[in-house]
DNA sequence: TATATTCTCTACTAAATAGGTCTTATTGGT
DNA sequence: ACCAATAAGACCTATTTAGTAGAGAATATA
């Protein structure tokens, strides 16, 4: 039940792409300082995100990465189920093969309901909803710029 | 966000001495057998569920252990709080010593959104709902017992 | 074309998680 | 008093996760 690190820093990442989404490519190195979070870690992340194709590179100098289709259509469940590898909350949830004694499962209902209500917030965002939230929040604050 | 094994053994357990309320204590090889899980590891758990005052024992023959309160008083809630070592989701949320940004974090308030929808669900159930639950499962596919 | 910049890939280390082995302490039943 | 059953503890192993290091491939720009 807790966030794996790899989920934070892999939402942190999209959420800088997004940001600069329709501008030229972001580094990750750029994203590295900004984020504190280790380059190379970052890189691995990220290769993941490309090979889901939730992201694409440029290489060579004023290279980087870009989000391959606009915030408003990145859902945060596929982003998380991406980045968890796909198995969210429950293996048997998701593969009946795994396990199928869900009719005599004493926990099975208890887990299934929860991952509903999850899955139904994750459903309910997209990156664009956070970065319309980090707006506001930025008018808020004060906050004169972010990235 | 994936559930740990530790998690979900956890519950099955509970889930046992649960449905055992009342009783003479259970042996931790009975439920190892019943739920195919390891007696080693489950020892383990339990160690750390009795430390946190949910669950008592009896040492010697026809020792055992037992839950220390009534089930409807048990909530599912501090049980993976318990089991997951209290870091539900973010320690960010839990303790703002970690990381004191929520203002200007540009996920903060997305994660916080999902831990407050899960500690709802998880809050509005009980071990005693878990029985109820099975108990209504077994009628309708003739699960003539359990344990 | 040369080169600096940036992505890509392989291999390594450290810590946490899941599990096993063996021994010791405690208690009920005979 | 003894024995069998049971919890409790110390210590070891394998796998996964988190993170580091460095070489190599691609390419925009000068």
């Amino acid at each position: 039940m807790k966030l794996s690190t790899r989920t934070r820093y892999g939402t942190r990442l999209l959420f800088e792409l997004a940001y600069n989404y329709g501008n030229k490519p972001v580094n990750l190195g750029d994203i590295a300082r900004r984020q504190s979070i280790s380059e190379k870690y970052l890189s691995k992340i990220i290769i993941q995100l490309k090979s889901a194709g939730l992201v694409k590179s440029e290489r060579g100098a004023k290279g980087g990465y870009m989000l391959s289709k606009p915030p408003s259509l990145i859902n945060m469940k596929e982003i998380i189920e991406v980045l968890e590898g796909d198995a969210l909350f429950l293996d048997c949830i998701k593969d009946k093969a795994i396990c199928d004694m869900q009719n005599m499962c004493p926990t099975y209902d208890f887990w299934h309901g929860l991952a509903e209500v999850t899955n139904s917030y994750l459903s309910s965002k997209t990156l664009q909803n956070l970065i319309d939230n980090y707006n506001k929040k930025s008018e808020k604050f004060n906050l004169a710029y972010y990235i």
